[in-house]
DNA sequence: CCGAAAACCTGAACGC
DNA sequence: TGCGTTCAGGTTTTCG
């Protein structure tokens, strides 16, 4: 489950259902899902077996469980990964890669994904972040963001408003479908050159983007199909909020016009043409 | 520094 | 029914 509000979703289940537990079993069905830690399959099962959770956290989409100890086992749900909680002897799920029992013998975690592209680690914590997640940015919901401080990031940087806005080292947790929403909302043209974006105009989008995600978080993420489901396999219905992504050919909730897709960075970009018009001098 | 493209995967939807 | 194409909520690397 990609973007924020999902990642958040999922770091709300673990924390329910997984902190306080000790690891006892790890089961790791396909190399490439722990191909990030480096050292190998059975040194990471090594290195979880015994060990307490003590917390879930989050960092825009990167998600870790706490394990003491300045360690913590690290995820990224990548485009497909989800996070289950199931009865033991429960059958596997088709894409069901790495299987966490605990020493309680109750429920199990499992780490399923479809195209492989997330993926789980045991890191390191320095001054309490995972090694690889020292370089994201703070995300809109962390209790220190600084909306000035990227406003100002952002405004510096020679690119085009949604390429910043998915950058994660200047704000995390933004994806595709909340980039477009944000800037719907905020009638901006992703197109935008960043440079030229009054201060205004930069904390409208941001607090666009925080709107949004708050919403989202709130309806349990956006989810058009399985693949995107909470730790008991429960979809979100932002879906149905939606007002620019997925909408092409749809009005426009606020004048009717018809949203357009457009590709843009090698994916699909959605607008409403009339409150979001083109930037005379677009090309980024 | 910036951007485009490719790479990493699987499966669903669609056109013929 | 089947085959080829296109597309998908992401990140990283490589090459100009």
């Amino acid at each position: 489950m990609p973007e924020l509000p999902e990642v958040e979703v999922v770091r709300l289940g673990l924390a329910e259902h997984v902190t306080g537990r000790t690891v006892a079993a790890v089961e790791v069905r396909h190399p490439r899902s722990v191909r990030r830690h480096l050292a190998g399959e059975l040194d990471f099962a090594a290195r979880l077996a015994g060990r307490q959770i003590r917390a879930a956290r989050r960092r825009g989409k990167y998600l870790w469980l706490d394990l003491g100890g300045e360690q913590a086992l690290l995820a990224h749900l990548g485009m497909s990964g989800q996070m289950r909680i199931q009865e033991p002897g429960s059958i596997d799920e088709t894409h069901l890669r790495v299987r966490l029992q605990f020493t309680d013998g109750g429920t199990e975690l499992r780490f399923i994904d479809q195209r492989t592209f997330g993926g789980l680690s045991v890191e390191d914590v320095v001054d309490g972040l995972p090694i690889p997640v020292t370089h994201i940015a703070r995300d809109p919901l962390d209790p220190c963001f600084d909306p000035d401080a990227v406003i100002a990031g952002i405004r510096q940087r020679r690119t085009a408003l949604k390429r910043a806005l998915l950058d994660q080292t200047l704000v995390s947790g933004i994806g595709n479908i909340y980039a477009d929403e944000a800037l719907w909302r905020a009638r901006l043209h992703g197109a935008r050159l960043t440079a030229t974006l009054t201060r205004a105009q930069g904390r409208a989008v941001l607090t666009a983007v925080t709107e949004v995600m708050t919403e989202a978080l709130a309806a349990g993420g956006t989810s058009f199909d399985a693949l995107y489901v909470n730790i008991n396999g429960a979809s979100g219905y932002f879906d149905r909020s939606l007002a620019a992504y997925g909408q092409d050919g749809r009005p426009c909730p606020r004048c009717g016009t018809a949203i357009r897709r457009d590709a843009f960075m090698n994916r699909s970009s959605h607008t409403c043409p009339r409150c979001q018009p083109r930037p005379r001098h677009p090309h980024p």
